[in-house]
DNA sequence: TTTGGAACTTGACGATGGAAAGATCGACGC
DNA sequence: GCGTCGATCTTTCCATCGTCAAGTTCCAAA
């Protein structure tokens, strides 16, 4: 990972660190194609490799689309950690943070988004994904419960609201609320957010 | 449309109704192969018709995918209103009973919720689409209006419960919720959705 | 320096969606 | 009854896709 290749290399037959670059080089492609029209073939070439080399370290497209969705998960935390950061420090201030995170990652990457929420085609028994998916459960676990929150009823309304806005929000339909200027938009969505805290 | 084809018709060149068989087999497709698997292909076979055959009725995928998905809102409005006519006459219990008819419907046709609510397939540009989609829309703003809801804020918090109830429990995310038995179910979620009606 | 394995390429296969062109059929005018 | 014309459906073809098998290039350890 450290002193990769730079910029003015000369092209050689082995890379160096296709690993990264197909993951890189898939995320635009995602985002750019969606996951519905999304190519291997495509990323590959993005890669400027021959369209059989993300086979070597990916395995196939189910597997290339499972690291892309444990990196998402990864980011999705972090989108949560730094609201958390900027919020008070009260169980509440923070579940919504929380909330808010959730949504902007869902607005700054609806495609992932949409992998990680919406699609069949990552590999959910990869131990990987089942690792970073199941943190990122456990963070909103710890996060209602320290709001008084017990029980499945309590954690399924925190995580219905969040899920449910940042669905929406991310599919254009909830519009006359995503153009809200940005203030009064955090404002609105945190009361949302709030009504359905324990 | 009255007086169809019966069923011990011997194989004519002419299908006789094609277009209602093509969205039957459509809609199976849908259910058995997921939005990410659906193969044209697959459908005219199911149908019994070559491959080429759908374009005459429905131009291509998109198009088969824009009827099924207008098709879907029909049978959207048809599961709320089931629910709504079984609960009280009270604002808020009919609004509840939305929402349930919104969790009956994810539940019961996923890969068809999917398709209306988290794809890019269909042609949100048809016309035929836009109008249920719109109604269905509109089922909702008079739902909350009739609550004293007023803004996108009420709106906006009722919609999304509902949705990521729907959505997070046809993904399997929310397990231990949905393995409830039906009546504690239903009253867990018709709980979580009184907390955000106005 | 040799050599074995990892990284990558090339070429092939079957499946897909769509376009083009041909075959079949029903309905309407005469 | 008889054409004929447009709608319906089939056949054939093409580019693209994901995967597999076999070959090539390169690195690094022996």
């Amino acid at each position: 990972m450290t002193d990769g290749p730079t910029l003015d290399e000369k092209p050689r037959y082995h890379h160096g660190d296709l690993q990264a670059a197909l993951l890189v080089a898939a995320e635009a492609e995602l985002a750019e194609a969606g996951i519905e029209a999304f190519s291997l073939r495509r990323v590959a070439r993005r890669a400027g490799v021959s369209h059989a080399a993300p086979a070597h370290h990916f395995g196939d497209v189910q597997g290339l689309l499972t690291a892309l969705a444990a990196e998402g998960y990864r980011r999705f935390l972090q989108a949560q950690a730094a609201r958390e950061a900027e919020a008070t420090g009260d169980a509440a201030s923070q579940m919504v943070a929380a909330g808010l995170g959730y949504i902007d990652f869902a607005l700054a990457r609806p495609a992932l988004f949409r992998l990680m929420f919406s699609s069949d085609r990552p590999d959910y028994g990869n131990a990987d994904l089942l690792v970073w998916a199941d943190r990122a459960y456990q963070h909103l676990e710890q996060g209602v419960a320290a709001t008084g929150g017990q029980g499945i009823e309590d954690l399924g309304a925190v995580w219905a609201v969040a899920h449910g806005l940042a669905d929406l929000l991310a599919a254009g339909r909830l519009d006359a609320l995503r153009g809200l200027p940005g203030p009064a938009r955090d404002a609105a969505l945190a009361g949302i957010i709030r009504r359905v805290l324990p």
